[in-house]
RNA sequence: GCCCAUGUAGCUCAGGGGUAGAGCACUUCCUUGGUAAGGAAGAGGUCACCGGUUCAAUUCCGGUCAUGGGCUCCA
């Protein structure tokens, strides 16, 4: 007599166990014809779930967001369907949902093209219009593999064979004459696969691991309706006009060639981004007393097999062969640091010794992982290493995050994901200085109430770290800021210091970085302006342009005067109509237009328009002098 | 590194076994015009690179390189 509570906390209750799709069907017949699944007492169930005790019960529909992943869920099922109707061959993998769709992995001697996905799609269109109720029964495993064997799938059994002992039977669902294995839930019936859209191919390790065959991967997206597909591609579509390469492009703020792969050349208006950026960190820096250091690009091999680098990363260091002596292009600064570190006797007063540097650093990246501006083979980075006493690890790393929470800030960065990465397999340094370098990183995020997610063994080999991300048009995540902690490089590189009982003592390192690359951070900057740069970071802040060339003379001494100023001002003089000249100067982006004619020369003024096409008026010089600085002043949050 | 796709003018792209195409940009001329494209003419290409098939390859085939999308990796 199990009594069923609805979320509204009315209650029904039944003579025997019912399903969660008949207590829909009691609250209202369109309810029940909206139903993907139930949610009983919290928990996701297939909509045939039987509920036989007491229980809490939300319906979940198309509508919700629950709803919708079961739809994607299925909607993998639906392409396992179509496939093994027109490549019988194929063998399923593994089909999950991720954020907006889903993929399936297939195993096949058929290479699947872009037009295959067509066909495909086309089937499982037609499939899903039948709108064929989806079946599903609970399998003993043993059963469930006899099945799969019967029918070729190797990888449905290999997926058996590795469930452990606690499971006992398996869900099936059968999809007319396809059947797949599930937890599920799934969609009672197709008829709500109505809106989705086979997406790309790409090629996956089994397991996800590299020592592993490739699978052939399919994603798709799916959603509740046809407007809400039609929406997400759209986002999709206008997130792709962000593109850091698209913008860098058409700004003339970098390129690159094949002749230096994952490097970048820099164009005058990008370097100008890059050294605004550099110049607010090195403010940044000395407001939060570091030195600044630089150091050599290559150093002898000798130092970074010392440091642990080269048993670990040896393939990915280019090297340089000279005078029968090996070099390394230095891959990241701190062995350096150590050395500069080094130099004279330090003693515990002189700790925390905070030593910055904008060091270049090429990696030799494995050709298939370059991506633009955000994975490079040589890129700057806002590095610094923090020697200092265990006791101030915690200080250290707590003032570390505030700083880079305030950068953030600035450049308006809200949306951050931090992970909490703990000690790989393949590392060095005993266990208790890892569990006193994990909880001093764990502590410090604790003591400032973030929301962070552990990554059990994705430390750095010297140490745990915690990571700060963001993501850029596509919401693909980036890796930006860094704090790790490091008992082990001073060991091995002989850094000491004498403390307050006159012993020599190792000091701890902490490695941190809060933009990251500079390269990577700019081209997120470039996606989350869509190129449309504050005024303190734009290239050109201002352009001025004539209406005639009876006005360049004034135009030019506007510009002098801008420029004194330290105005970012270009002009131009081109015999071209105004309207003509704003449109170029639009979709370049440029902050503030400004046109000079004959009447602006009358009155000495300067006529403004802003990016967005809104006219300010006219302004003395002095005025637009005192409104830019306002501006920069308030992007950047820069204190003099 | 692995899988798939792509590589044609400065840019965005079309084309296709036999003189290489468009729009924008560029150059020259006309136009001196007040807030998102004024007009005309001209110039511009070893069709990524190397090899093969063919009477003939930019086009077909193979390889290399680079780029894009994923996977793996990321000190």
């Amino acid at each position: 007599m199990p009594v069923i509570t609805l979320p509204d906390g009315s209650q029904r209750e039944f003579s025997q166990a019912v399903s969660v799709l008949e207590v829909a069907a009691d609250i209202g017949a369109g309810l029940a014809k909206a139903t993907v699944a139930g949610k009983v007492n919290g928990e996701l169930v297939d909509a045939c779930q039987l509920i036989e005790q007491d229980a809490s019960l939300s319906i979940v529909t198309g509508r919700d967001e629950e709803g919708v992943e079961i739809i994607r869920h299925s909607t993998a099922h639906l392409l396992g369907h179509a496939i093994k109707q027109l490549f019988p061959g194929t063998q399923m993998v593994i089909g999950p949902v991720i954020d907006n769709g889903f993929y399936y992995d297939v195993q096949s001697e058929h290479r699947f093209t872009p037009d295959d996905l067509e066909v495909i799609q086309k089937r499982m269109a037609e499939l899903a219009a039948t709108a064929y109720d989806v079946v599903k029964t609970m399998v003993p495993k043993a059963e469930a593999r006899a099945l799969f064997e019967s029918r070729g799938e190797a990888y449905k059994m290999r997926l058996i064979d590795d469930m452990g002992d606690e499971v006992v039977n398996v869900g099936l669902y059968q999809h007319e004459e396809y059947t797949d294995m599930c937890r599920g839930p799934h969609l009672p019936n197709m008829s709500f696969c109505k809106a989705f859209k086979l997406t790309k191919l790409a090629g996956a390790y089994w397991r996800g691991d590299a020592n592993n065959e490739m699978l052939q991967r399919i994603y798709g997206t799916a959603w509740g309706d046809k407007k809400a597909l039609k929406k997400y591609l759209h986002r999709i579509e206008e997130a792709e006009k962000r593109d850091h390469r698209k913008i860098s492009k058409a700004l003339d703020l970098f390129h690159l060639q094949e002749e230096a792969p994952g490097m970048i050349f820099w164009h005058d208006a990008g370097l100008t981004i890059y050294r605004t950026i550099e110049q607010y960190i090195r403010r940044k820096l000395e407001l939060n007393n570091y030195v600044e250091v630089r150091t050599p690009q290559l150093v002898d091999k000798t130092l970074w097999e010392k440091s642990g680098h080269w048993d670990k990363f040896r393939d990915d260091m280019f090297t340089v062969d000279s005078d029968s002596r090996e070099y390394a292009v230095k891959p990241m600064n701190c062995p350096c640091h150590v050395q500069i570190y080094n130099q004279g006797l330090k003693s515990y007063r002189d700790l925390p010794l905070r030593m910055a540097e904008f060091g270049s650093c090429h990696r030799n990246e494995p050709s298939g992982t370059l991506h633009g501006l955000m994975r490079l083979r040589n890129f700057i980075q806002d590095d610094a290493h923090i020697f200092c006493t265990e006791k101030q690890i915690q200080s250290e790393v707590s003032d570390f995050i505030d700083l880079l929470y305030e950068v953030y800030a600035d450049f308006g960065f809200t949306d951050i994901i931090i992970k909490l990465s703990t000690r790989p397999e393949k590392r060095v340094g005993s266990d208790e200085v890892w569990d006193k370098s994990e909880k001093a990183l764990e502590d410090a995020l604790n003591a400032k109430d973030l929301d962070w997610d552990l990554q059990p063994g994705e430390g750095a080999f010297y140490g745990p770290k915690i990571e700060f991300s963001l993501k850029d048009c596509l919401d693909r995540v980036w890796q930006c800021g860094t704090i790790q902690v490091d008992f082990s490089m001073p060991d091995r590189l002989d850094a000491q210091y004498i403390a307050e009982d006159g012993s020599r003592q190792s000091p701890v390192m902490l490695h941190r970085a809060i933009l990251g690359s500079l390269e990577r951070f700019i081209g997120i900057l470039i996606e989350e302006y869509a190129g449309k740069f504050p005024v303190w970071l734009a290239p050109t802040q201002v352009v001025l342009m004539s209406i005639t060339d009876k006005n360049d003379e004034y135009v030019a001494s506007i510009a002098k005067i801008l420029q004194k100023q330290g105005i970012r001002v270009k002009i131009d003089l081109r015999n071209e109509k105004i309207g003509f000249k704003i449109r170029e100067h639009t979709l370049k982006r440029i902050p503030y237009l400004v046109v000079l004619g004959d009447k602006e020369v009358e009155s000495n003024e300067l006529a403004v328009r802003s990016l967005s096409g809104k006219n300010m008026g006219n302004f003395t010089p002095e005025e637009f002098i005192a409104l830019i600085a306002t501006n920069v002043a308030e992007c950047s949050k820069l204190e003099s």
